[in-house]
DNA sequence: GATGAATGAGTGTTCATTCAT
DNA sequence: AATGAATGAACACTCATTCAT
C-alpha cells in the first residue's frame, strides 16, 4: 500500500551494495578488471546486470570502490595483528597466519590486480601510491628492530628485509588466491626461515 | 630478380615465426590472453595485424604454442641446472638464481598466466596438467634428498619442501615479471633460507 | 481520518494529470521525444517516476495526449483571435504577436516535434494529417480575403500567402521556443511587412 | 599480390571518409546527434557499424567533424554570395535563393541540430560560439548599410535587420530541411519584403 | 608473403517499463 | 495512490578474424 519506508530502503540499498560488492570482489580478483564482465557480477550476486548501475555508476567505480575498502582493511588487519600480546615473532607469525589463509585472499589479490594489470583507472594508480608497500613496511619496522634487539630476527637492513618479506607473502597470496591447486602454500614456519635469525 | 627458392622462403617463414612468438611472449606475459590484442602483438613484431594470421590461425593457437615452448624450455632449463657441478646447494642456488634473473621470466609468467586466467584455450589445460609442478617436483627430488643427506637442506618430507620452494620462487616471478617497482624481490641468499639447514 | 471520497479521488487524479502533462510538455517541447527521459518528466513534476505509469500507459501515450491537447489549443486560440474586434490587420498583427510571444510556445513547439521528429508514435502521425496546415489556412482565408479587400494585404492566391506566412511563423517559433540566445526574434512589425501590402 | 600502394589506400580512405560523411549529415541532419544510431548512418553508407570505427573514433568525433565542415562551408557560401556582381539587393536575393534551396540544406540543419539539441560534445558548443550569428552579422553589415544608403533597405538599426533577417531564414531553413510537405516554402520575393524598402 | 580495409559477435551502459511493498 | 528497486531491450564501441588486392 504505503511505499516502503526510508529506513527499509536504505537498508535494501544497504545490503545490495554489500551483495553486489561481494559478488564483485569475488570476480575482479579472480578475473581482473579486464576479464571481469559486469554480466558476470550480476549473474554472481544473483541479480540483472542492469540493477548494477543503480548501485554503481560504471565497472570503473565498483572496481575504485573496492580497492578503497581494501586498503582500508589490509591496513587495518595490520593494526589488529600488532596490537596483539606476545613477542615481535608471535606477531610475524600472527600476520603470516592471516595473510597465508585464505580469508583474506580476496582483498589482497585485488590490490595486486590493481597493482598488476592494465585498464586501471586513474584514481586507483593514485590510491597504490598513497597505500604503497612504504606504508606497511613503516608500520612493521618497529616490531622488526624490536625482534632483531631480542635476537629472534636476522641482523640486516630492517625495510629490506620488511619489504622483501611481504614481497614473499605477496606473491603466495596471489597463487593461493587465484585457488590453482597445482601450487602448494609452504607452512608458516618455512615461510618465517625467511626473517628468523636461526 | 630470381624468385627466392623454397629453402629461403622456408628460412623467412621460420624467422617471421619466431619474431612474432617473440613479441607474442612480451607481451601475454605482461598483460596475459585476455588484456592482449593481437593488434599489440602486430605493433610489438613490427608486422601488420593481417600477417598474424598467415602463421598463427588464431590468438589461442599463438597462446597455446607459445605456452607448450616455454614449458619445454622451462624443463631444460631446469636440466641445464641440474646438470651442473657443484654440490645440490650450489644447484639450488643457480637455479633460484635464474628464476629471480629477469631474463627467464616471461616464461615461466606466461606459464602463470596459462595456470592463473580465464579464458585460456582447453588444449592448454590439457598441457597444464601434464607439465604439472609434480614434474618438477621429481626433477628436483634427487638434488634435495641428497643435499638433506649432505646435512645442507632442512629435514622433512621432500616433495612438501620442493614444491612449497617452487611455489614461492613462482609467485615472486609473478611479482617481478610485472615490474611493478613498489614490490622488492628477496635476495638469492634470503630466499635460499626456506630450505636451507642452518 | 476517513478516507478519501470518490470525488475527492477523482480531483487528486485530475490534478496530478494536468501536473504531468504541464511537465512534459514543458520537457518534451524542449528535448523532443527521444532526447526526453521519463525520468526528467517525474522530476520536473515533483514525482515518482514509477507515478508516471499510473496515469499515462507509456511515454508514447503522454506524447501523443499532450499533442492532442496541443492541437484542440491552438485552434482555439487561433479561434479567439478570430474574434476579436477590429481590421484584419488588426486581428493577424494579434495572431502573431502570441505566436511570437514565449507563452504558446511550448504547444507549438510540440507540434513542430512531432512534425518533424523520428520515433512518432503512428498515432501521432495521423493527428498530424487531420490537423494539418490547411486546416490553419482555412480558418484564417476568410480574414485574408478581406484584407486584400481592404488594400491592407498585398495580393495574390490566398492560400499561399497564408500557408507562406505561417511557415514563417513556424520557423520563428521553433527557433524562440527552443530558447537559443544567438537567433533573434523579429519585431512583429517586420513579420507583418511579409503580407502587408505597402 | 603485392599490397595496395600508399596512394590506393589514401585514395580507398578518402572515398569512404567523403562517403561516411555524407550519409552522416543526412542522417545527423534529420534527426539529430542523439536520434541517430551508428548502425544508421552506417546502413546509410552501405558499410559495416565496425567500419565507421576505422574511419572516426566516435559518433561525437563525426558529428563534430562535420559541423565544423559545414561551418566552414556556410561561411564560404556567404563569401561567395558576397562576392557577386550587382547591387546589394541583388546580393541579398541571390544568398535568400541560396538558402531557400534545398542544396545548402543538410549542412544548415546540422548546424540547427547543434545549436538547439541535447548532448551536443564540448567542443562542439566551443565551436558555435566561434561561428556564431555575430559573424555573420558583421559579414553582411557592409551590404545591408549600402542597400540603406541606396534607399533599397529599409532604415533601422542594420544589425538588428540582419540578425532578425537570418533568423527567418533559419527558421525556414530548419522547416524546410526536415522536408515536411505540410509547410510551404514562402518565395524569396516575399521573404525580401521583409527587408526592402517599399 | 604482406597489407589494411571490412565484418560482426560481444561488452559496457542507458532507460522505458514493471512490480513488490 | 505512491515509491523506487528491479528488469531487459537497445545502443555505442572494441577487437578477433577474414579477405581483396
Amino acid at each position: 500500500m504505503a511505499p516502503l519506508n526510508d529506513e527499509q530502503l536504505h537498508q535494501i540499498r544497504d545490503e545490495r551494495r554489500e551483495q553486489i560488492m561481494g559478488a564483485a570482489l569475488n570476480v575482479f580478483a579472480r578475473r581482473g578488471i579486464i576479464g571481469t564482465k559486469m554480466s558476470m557480477i550480476a549473474v554472481e550476486a544473483g541479480i540483472s546486470h542492469g540493477l548494477l548501475y543503480h548501485y554503481f555508476k560504471s565497472k570503473e567505480e565498483l572496481f575504485t570502490t573496492l580497492v578503497r575498502e581494501a586498503m582500508i582493511a589490509s591496513q587495518e588487519g595490520m593494526r589488529e595483528v600488532l596490537d596483539l600480546q606476545g613477542t615481535p615473532m608471535d606477531k610475524i607469525r600472527a600476520l603470516t597466519h592471516e595473510i597465508l589463509d585464505e580469508g583474506g585472499a580476496p582483498y589482497f589479490l585485488l590490490i595486486h590486480q590493481a597493482r598488476t594489470s592494465e585498464g586501471i583507472p586513474d584514481e586507483v594508480k593514485q590510491l597504490m601510491k598513497q597505500y604503497s608497500m612504504e606504508l606497511f613496511v613503516s608500520l612493521l619496522r618497529p616490531l622488526f628492530v624490536e625482534g632483531q634487539q631480542a635476537g629472534d630476527i636476522v641482523q640486516g637492513d630492517p625495510e629490506e628485509l620488511i619489504s622483501s618479506y611481504l614481497s614473499v607473502l605477496s606473491g603466495l597470496m596471489v597463487l593461493n588466491a587465484q585457488g590453482i591447486d597445482d601450487y602448494r602454500m609452504p607452512s608458516v614456519d618455512m615461510v618465517l626461515r625467511l626473517v628468523a635469525a636461526r
